[in-house]
DNA sequence: CGACATTACATGACGCATCATTCAATGACA
DNA sequence: TGTCATTGAATGATGCGTCATGTAATGTCG
């Protein structure tokens, strides 16, 4: 007859190994969620945007010099292609960020910040960096 | 006239440490995206549950020996209690989980694992400790 | 050149988490 | 004990991300 009612989940590893690497992931989720949380909250209610619209206008503050495409949002992002395309759409939507055509390949869409996207990302960028400062482990 | 072509979102901060601690943000949400991102999909496709739901029943499975309320489960999970409420709701559809009756106070319900759950949350834990070792930071 | 594969992006259906609210049971206190 | 606040949990509306798919435009290669 078999024991099971202690979890064997351990094939090879410890379970001391186990029990920290389950520690350690625990701390990562709590972290992330924490400061993402804090992010959305403060972004949302300072500013009026979600973390990852935030972050969308971050990044195209970043590669603003080089024309930023679609595509290009696609491959520096954690987000999916589908989802970034939603957040454009929101944030076109309310004015800050430019769908324009691309001369090369017209299926390429550049995207850019408008005035009213670099003022916000801006101010908004502020509130960020505050947080990341009062939230992130050191 | 002002010159802002570049963003001074530091207060008080040198922009290095600013651009590290941002670094350090966008590392944390790497790891933790690509980390959630491989359990959810491993769990889902080799055992049928999210991650959220398989957190769940680790967390039932940890606390068994003292007995687990809803509330109880609420304090030691990083999700909301409605979102806590839905969990066990599919769960208990499915078999994994059973609620009961509290005798002290009878607003508490006690969230225990069914055999199929402790069954289940077995074998889903060993893809869940694979997967941490593969995927977490050393 | 013409057919097929591939790429860039958008969209609809779906799942799931969150917020606000609701409801019942309990506690507190005059 | 009766009233009011609080607590434990469920639910409906809403928003957002994902997957699968659709649709152009562009490559590829016979």
């Amino acid at each position: 007859m078999e024991l099971d009612s202690v979890s064997r989940y351990t094939r090879g590893m410890s379970t001391e190994a186990t029990h920290e690497l389950v520690e350690q992931w625990r701390a990562l989720q709590c972290a992330y969620l924490k400061t993402s949380n804090a992010l959305d909250r403060e972004l949302s209610s300072r500013h009026g945007i979600g973390l990852n619209e935030f972050e969308t206008l971050d990044l195209l503050a970043e590669h603003r010099s080089e024309g930023c495409r679609m595509k290009d949002l696609t491959s520096v992002s954690p987000m999916t292609q589908s989802a970034l395309s939603k957040i454009v759409d929101r944030l076109e939507k309310a004015g800050y960020v430019r769908r324009a055509a691309c001369a090369d390949d017209r299926r390429s869409l550049y995207v850019e910040l408008t005035d009213a996207g670099s003022h916000l990302h801006d101010e908004a960028a502020t509130t960020h960096r505050e947080l990341l400062e009062a939230n992130l482990p050191v």
